[in-house]
DNA sequence: CTGTTAGCGCCTTCAC
DNA sequence: GTGAAGGCGCTAACAG
């Protein structure tokens, strides 16, 4: 094997005249295309593997206008919840073929609209965001890309173009009823980064509670921080003083605040699921071996990632002409589990 | 402002004609440089956003041969731990206006090499790989790409170029004499996933247990599937019944596991610490709020994805003449963090 | 400070 | 089934 130089790059024509033939033959095999002759193309091959040529994708994208590439935005890489969405999105995407360019936008609608417009400039074949919400800028360059875009994670009221999600008001909505069904008379809500979605579960919790006119705003605690075990703790102590200790249950917005919550039942000693209820949401894997084990919403996070991106496939590959009407809003459900949390 | 056309990319002319100017100074505007003409500028950036125009990364790199671009691959997306090391590289990268392209290996050398090979034809500025191992192949292209690597997570025998990491034997070897030193004297090790670092870990293990005469071949538990708080339980099931109870003490691989194993010895009503100490490992959050309080080892990994990031810009900004030697390995350390399920 | 020329490496198109 | 010409959109290098 011929030791590659490092600083010159191979081109296509290097790997011509290596194997005798013209460049155009050698990116029709790099290509993979059915009509070259047998012989001809393991010359090709043996002459790529030889050189250790690796192809210029710019060269190529730029050339054929196929960048074979989906632009994901998220809002955090810390949340697990975006680990599973992201990989129901890779184990679709990189057995297709397609690389996925992953931005982190950090619940800031500026930092989006920075990510979209830079994401926008490698010709991407499809893009997957996070929720609604979008700057009026931000929506105007999608809007104009005609590339395909995909909201996940919430239902959104005026989609882009198509929306895979679930309605976060109606699993608030949901939980808040079954607390409610459990006999918890004083419910509480406990939140920390309230972005769109959670304060969606929160205006699904209002809702349910003002129905029964169990609605007491002392015993909503919400914070612009980062969620976290140890912020689930000093919510719920706040909670506690706000409320004067007058509140039988919580609904956290997710299930790091509800471990926190958990934990300081435990130290102050207050009897939960008998005196007090909690509730989480994400249903993450710890919430069944929590003590006791976690009440939670499961929602299907690696399955909105999959079929955002199957959904992007069949948009990229319907035919122009025969415009089959995809759907422009899956439903990818919630399911409450309850567990020993909640009596 | 104009509605931009779907499908009808705009290009520099485009802008150029709208702002009368040459392309080449609509270039030089795009990119910042210094020597324009205030006033030309604005014109320039006037219908920049007039028109919406949003430059062709393909064939900026093309033309340039500057990406911009850094090239990430990790072995899982689900692990948390990897998600603070992610959120390092991007927290470097993305202020430094560099775009980050992830990839997923699965844990699989030939799924690396894949990835290796289509990330040096998007002509990156830099890679960070996880830990060693890489087939011959992928390290043959890594090497003649004159790309600088940095492989990060754990010390490595023969760097590729730079390594960024801490020594994973020595950590085991570590916990395992702080075991020792607590009086254990039927120490085991539960390990799920053994990639080369949980197989370090081990090494460390049955070094440190040796070294006192303490090591029982019987008393170590792996599996090659996934980590995760079940399996841990199931691990330390397989534990006890493989020793007949005849073991006072587990080094769990990393912290899933070791919730796993104090949630079953909660139903198995096992002491711990007292009859029975844990040990997981990463100090992930819930560590500390486990019941007992999870003793484990505090890795850097946040700083693992930071540095690893900065040691990769120095090397692209170095001169190439004034070689000022950059170190090519940087420990970046652990600790022990004893707390209540352990003696 | 601004414009011109040439070409990055590949693919589309059209010959043969 | 294979090759030749031309251009994708941008920028390096030079000219003015």
């Amino acid at each position: 094997m011929t030791k590659p130089q490092a600083g010159k790059r191979l081109t296509l024509k290097d790997v011509a005249e290596k194997a005798q033939v013209s460049p155009m033959t050698v990116s029709r095999v790099v290509n993979g295309y059915e009509g070259v002759r047998a012989d001809v193309r393991d010359k090709v091959h043996a002459a790529i593997t030889e050189l250790g040529y690796i192809p210029n994708r710019s060269a190529s994208v730029l050339a054929s206008s196929k960048s074979k590439l989906i632009g994901v935005l998220i809002p955090s890489l810390s949340n697990v919840v975006f680990n599973d969405v992201l990989r129901g999105i890779y184990d679709i995407a990189i057995p297709a073929n397609y690389q996925v360019l992953l931005f982190n936008t950090h619940y800031s609608p500026i930092e989006e609209e920075r990510a979209i417009r830079t994401l926008l400039g490698q010709s991407p074949e499809g893009l997957i965001i996070t929720g609604g919400g979008q700057t009026y800028a931000a929506r105007a360059m999608l809007e104009a890309s005609g590339v395909p875009v995909v909201q996940i994670m919430g239902k959104v009221d005026d989609p882009i173009d198509i929306n895979v999600g679930f309605s976060h008001f109606d699993a608030g909505a949901a939980v808040t009823q079954s607390l409610v069904a459990k006999s918890y008379a004083k419910i509480g809500f406990i939140g920390a980064r309230m972005d769109t979605r959670a304060c969606d579960r929160l205006a699904g919790f209002e809702y349910a509670l003002s129905a029964v006119n169990g609605l007491d705003k002392k015993r909503v605690i919400t914070t612009p921080q980062p969620s976290s075990v140890s912020m689930g703790a000093s919510l719920f102590r706040e909670l506690m003083a706000n409320t004067e200790g007058d509140c039988d249950a919580v609904f956290c917005c997710n299930d790091d605040l509800a471990l926190g919550v958990l934990h300081e039942c435990k130290k102050m000693h207050i009897n939960v699921p008998e005196k007090f209820g909690v509730c989480g949401f994400n249903d993450i894997e710890m919430a069944a071996y929590a003590e006791p084990a976690l009440s939670s919403v499961s929602v299907n996070r690696y399955s909105m990632g999959s079929k955002a991106m199957n959904i992007i496939f069949q948009k990229i590959n319907q035919q122009d002409d025969k415009v089959l009407a995809l759907p422009d809003y899956i439903d990818t459900g919630f399911e409450l589990v309850m567990r020993k949390s909640t009596r």
